[in-house]
DNA sequence: GTAGGGTTAG
């Protein structure tokens, strides 16, 4: 079950719970937290709650481990915090009390929401309940004044934080380098590294994989590469994910052939080369249209015995949409061992899309929600107000962009000229005016093409309104 | 064998 739930097949894990509830031997309490657990990763929250009902009912008794995961799914998996708080009851009138993983999970669910004011409560909860907080249970803290980009709290909470070895060190310091080279504080970062014996930690191969990362994702690959030597002067060696990093930025600086060359030498040294390492080359020679390269890697790879996952076959249905190749595409999302997700279902309704095929479109978005059960995105939706106005079904269209709201998105850039292109190509220039006003105020930037677009709708149909247009596309009003 | 955590690919 754990192995299926590993590559998202939660249904095969249902299916296997099921039969061993009838078998002789009945699931015990690691058996059902393993399923809750699966089922709380991949947001099943009814099923859930069924497995839940039928643990109790079969007196299995719950564990700390089945309340935490409960915690993890309504905390970090849902944000209905509410509900998280109730399951922290619910363990004190069963006697199984929260531990610090319990409240880590809370901490973790409210600092990616953002609720950082609720978080100075839990803690003073937890030290209440003489239950100590660690390294965990301030990490996702940590991270949340990162992102923020709070150095002043960062700093302050780097210093109070108790690590008790040196991995725990190695890990607070690597979120903290990390977020520097996001905000392009790369002095302070070499200072970080420059002054870490002083300050009693080590650096580790991953601090030097996020700086080189960082660095060649600005351009500076030479400036890796000097990082590459300094980590290997300090004893640490490279490693798969190191290599990816550099084959990364090969592939990014067109030195698409050169990555290859490596990727032939990595077997010749010996080197195991990663799933990933294919995933970067093989997404590539996608972008640059070489579909027959890709598939060349794509047997590559499994004769070598490297297994693929939803990325790989991601890019293989990608490639084989891009060759027109809609019909082996989707027989490969039918395929045994593919699990689609979101990125599947809007390569190949981009594919149909592009065929200008709307009754595939429109098959294929059933699947996906009403089968698969895959939450679309704003992509998905982008393609379908496309696919709708391509089709003059400009009525069908603005629905679509009306229910991006409903479902809790905030239509992006492509979602705002895609509807105002189909409004005004079909004549409705009001309309296209009253969406170029909500853009504006949602604090969107109209680009070249949009404004030509008004401009030429303008004069078109109604001279008066030119000025109107370019003075709002300009931002003066 | 179940719960919390840092680096790589769209």
């Amino acid at each position: 079950m754990k192995s299926f739930s590993r590559v998202g097949k939660v249904d095969e894990v249902l299916r296997l719970f099921r039969q061993m509830k009838e078998g002789p031997c009945y699931p015990n309490i690691l058996c059902h937290n393993t399923v809750l657990n699966c089922l709380a990763a991949a947001k099943r929250f009814n099923v859930l709650r069924v497995v839940l009902e039928e643990m109790y009912s079969s007196r299995v008794l719950p564990n700390v481990s089945t309340f935490n995961i409960l915690v993890k799914a309504y905390s970090c998996y849902s944000h209905q915090f509410n509900l998280a708080f109730r399951v922290l009851d619910e363990m004190f009138t069963f006697g199984c009390n929260p531990d610090v993983t319990t409240y880590s999970t809370l901490v973790s669910g409210l600092s990616r929401a953002g609720r950082v004011a609720d978080i100075e409560a839990v803690i003073e909860m937890m030290l209440d309940r003489n239950c100590d907080p660690n390294v965990f249970t301030f990490v996702p803290i940590l991270k949340a004044h990162c992102e923020r980009g709070d150095v002043k709290a960062a700093e302050t909470l780097i210093e109070r934080m108790p690590v008790s070895n040196s991995l725990q060190n190695s890990l607070v310091h690597n979120i903290w380098i990390d977020a520097l080279c996001k905000s392009g504080h790369f002095d302070k970062v070499k200072l970080i590294f420059k002054e870490a014996t002083s300050k009693g930690w080590k650096p580790s191969t991953i601090s030097y994989n996020t700086y080189m990362n960082a660095l060649c994702k600005v351009g500076e690959a030479d400036e890796a590469y000097r990082a590459l030597e300094m980590m290997m002067g300090n004893g640490l060696y490279p490693t798969v994910v190191t290599m990816n990093i550099l084959l990364d930025s090969l592939c990014h600086a067109s030195k698409v052939f050169e990555a290859k060359k490596v990727l032939d030498l990595s077997f010749h040294f010996g080197w195991e080369f990663s799933l990933v390492s294919y995933n970067i080359l093989m997404s590539t020679l996608c972008k640059i249209g070489q579909w027959q390269s890709v598939m060349m890697l794509f047997i590559d790879m499994l004769k070598k015995g490297v297994c693929p996952n939803t990325r790989t076959y991601n890019i293989v249905v990608h490639s084989l949409c891009e060759a027109k190749k809609m019909r082996e595409a989707e027989y490969l999302v039918k395929f045994q061992g593919f699990v689609a997700d979101v990125v599947t279902y809007n390569t190949l309704l981009d594919g149909y899309c592009k065929t200008g095929n709307i009754s595939e479109v429109n098959n294929l978005y059933y699947r996906m929600t009403a089968v698969e059960k895959i939450d679309p995105d704003i992509i998905t939706y982008n393609i379908l107000i496309e696919m709708h106005c391509k089709k003059g079904k400009i009525k069908d269209a603005i629905d679509i962009f009306r229910q991006v709201h409903l479902k809790g998105f905030l239509p992006d850039l492509v979602a705002y000229s895609t509807i105002i292109d189909g409004c005004l190509k079909n004549g409705l220039l009001d309309k296209g005016l009253q969406l170029l006003d909500s853009m504006l105020a949602q604090g969107l930037v109209p680009n070249i093409a949009l404004q030509e677009l008004f401009v030429r709708a303008c004069c078109k149909k109604n001279p008066s309104h030119v000025w109107i247009s370019i003075e709002k596309l300009l931002g003066r009003r």
